[in-house]
DNA sequence: TAATAATATGATACCGGTGTCAATAATTAA
DNA sequence: TTAATTATTGACACCGGTATCATATTATTA
């Protein structure tokens, strides 16, 4: 009949996917005990799993993924949609997602969308429809968005979210606990002796953005310094915005002696501007970022920032929607979904020039 | 029977996903014929066309992307490979990449890969094999390796190679011309007046490595400026790699004035040394760089360095590519594979500050 | 107008898996 | 030892599309 010579893994001519009808026949059984098999169903004799198994790895087969997402009416996919333009944190959550894909047989679809695109949430929920995708982990901003998060329940679309403020059930949910971090910086910053410190904001619709905000203002207020209105300019996560906002907060009469932005790109639009007004880091001006982008260890001198720990959390959000996917609830439940990211002390932190007055 | 309330778009409760049997049951015509609606078929009947079109529309079918695959041995993905570590090509290209796939009904899946894995290749073709993927766009350096084109041949899958070094059939590849890029640079540092000139070479094993060492050596020496092997440093594509390099020229017995780096990361690496060393950019040292990463423009002083057009570069192996799973070689032939780099002159290149002796 | 060709459409098998349920084999209980 | 269970296996329909080929319709030609 065919030919059977379709391993190309071992030097021979490919021929032809073998299908599970082969395995089938040459094992000298039904295709059902070969799905058996396949899927690790009970109910199979021993002596005839081992004959599958031998037959499997000798043709060296791995079932259709279309017909076996046919019949399971399932994709086998999972995507990753963000709207995040930070292209480091991305790569680190996929690395964190594809780790656990892999070897669970699923792929991962990137779906990067504009935030600023008018029927963004419908083209995400007619995108699954139609890929019909598994499950998708959402990367911050996008994943504070509740409105999206009602389609996806709608369409009844697994979903995990990374984020960095408790939102969700834990079974869907991945966050880092920035408050901490948050008050850490806080904290070294005052030990260094600063008390006129700045503050760079992230965009105004962000959830976390406004949450750093409160925990740094808290923080600082707790050792009696306080956050001025005239210390916080308001950045958008962009290199331009803060170097829009280092000029605002550098140039203004009362300039601060250490500046805490919400990102690294902004922490770095300030160490640039910064650095062409002679201004020097860290003797003239203590800078602190968040993330921990590649950059930060990348320019001179190594930023101060906060690590997020982003791989982990793409591996523990996918490790969640794995098991939602196989209506484990209870075990997306029990994955840890709580990071506590760490300061990063690098060489952008000293104490202030002048101390006392 | 059943319901028909599909359309969640529109408001209405999910049901279920409409199949081809419920579009065909409204319209009153068989699955076939919607089937050739659906494909573009000839041969539909003007009434019979805009009457199954309309119930397509208006029950916001979309036909199920496994059934489809199965039938027509096909995935509809597209998978992005590489094993370079430089996350804002990677992104770029995917921007590209995706920019064609969305409207032409193919999802992109990203397969990154270690490149000092073993069984690497066979890795990657068991990857397509298993997922069926109908075909890859292969990212530098990955994309140089002969041994693995040969391998996709084999298993007949299509791809498209990005690549510095035309190496293949035009059907097959997108290739930036850097030979002119590099040429330019050189001129541009002998303009300026430059004659002591380090370079810093990319990964041994590369051929655009080398391709670029030679070109920048022989627009030297057409100039007659020599590249002698003191002011030649092995860099390995890192930032560490660029640290130890720039310690390596600049503490060499006669420092060059200026430094080509064969990337970004490494010339910002130089500029990080070179700043602690106490030697002022671009007064004391001119550094350029290659592929004007985001980075680039967020150093200071800005980088001076060369823009591949990634996204570009993407989206054109994207068009080829879909060309090629359709069979239509012509197509992806008369599609432009060459992309000529432009320098993008910043704030790191300047005249040497000793001019003439 | 009849014969012929071209166009339009559907019936049925098939893509490669899985679910259901009945049939058979192996165990256990009586 | 036989009946009652339980474990193993396969036949067949089905998932939602497409290919093939026969049939019905319409247009063209003689």
């Amino acid at each position: 009949m065919e030919s059977v010579k379709y391993n190309i893994i071992k030097g021979s001519i490919v021929d032809k996917k073998p299908t599970i009808s082969d395995v089938a026949r040459l094992a000298g059984v039904s295709k059902k005990t070969v799905s058996r098999v396949i899927n690790n169903e009970p109910n199979v004799g021993a002596k005839t799993l081992s004959k599958v198994k031998k037959v499997i790895e000798g043709l060296n087969y791995s079932p259709n993924p279309q017909a076996r997402g046919l019949a399971f009416s399932r994709s086998f996919l999972l995507a990753m949609i963000y709207d995040n333009p930070n292209a480091s944190f991305i790569m680190e959550a996929m690395y964190g997602a594809l780790s656990q894909c892999r070897p669970n047989g699923y792929e991962l679809v990137v779906h990067p969308c504009d935030a600023t695109q008018a029927n963004l949430h419908d083209d995400i929920i007619s995108f699954i429809m139609r890929t019909k995708i598994d499950g998708v982990i959402l990367l911050p901003p996008l994943s504070e968005s509740n409105d999206l998060i009602i389609k996806l329940k709608a369409i009844k679309c697994n979903y995990v979210r990374l984020v960095s403020v408790v939102s969700d059930d834990i079974a869907h949910m991945v966050h880092f606990n920035d408050h901490v971090a948050v008050k850490d910086i806080a904290e070294h910053l005052i030990a260094l002796g600063h008390t006129e410190i700045g503050f760079i904001k992230g965009p105004e619709n962000s959830i976390s953005a406004a949450e750093r905000h409160v925990t740094f203002r808290d923080a600082l207020e707790k050792n009696a310094v306080h956050l001025g209105p005239n210390r916080i300019a308001f950045g958008a996560n962009t290199f331009q915005s803060g170097v829009d906002c280092a000029v605002q907060l550098l140039k203004s009469e009362n300039p601060p002696t250490a500046i805490f932005a919400s990102n690294d790109e902004m922490a770095i639009g300030v160490m640039v501007t910064a650095q062409k007004m002679g201004i020097s880091i860290p003797r003239d001006l203590t800078i602190v970022g968040f993330d921990d982008t590649p950059q930060a260890s990348k320019v001179w001198p190594a930023l101060t920032t906060v690590n997020l720990q982003v791989k982990e959390m793409g591996k523990l959000a996918t490790q969640k929607l794995l098991a939602l996917c196989s209506n484990n609830i209870e075990l997306a439940k029990k994955i840890n979904s709580e990071l506590v990211p760490t300061v990063v002390r690098r060489d952008t932190t000293a104490p202030p020039l002048i101390l006392g007055g």
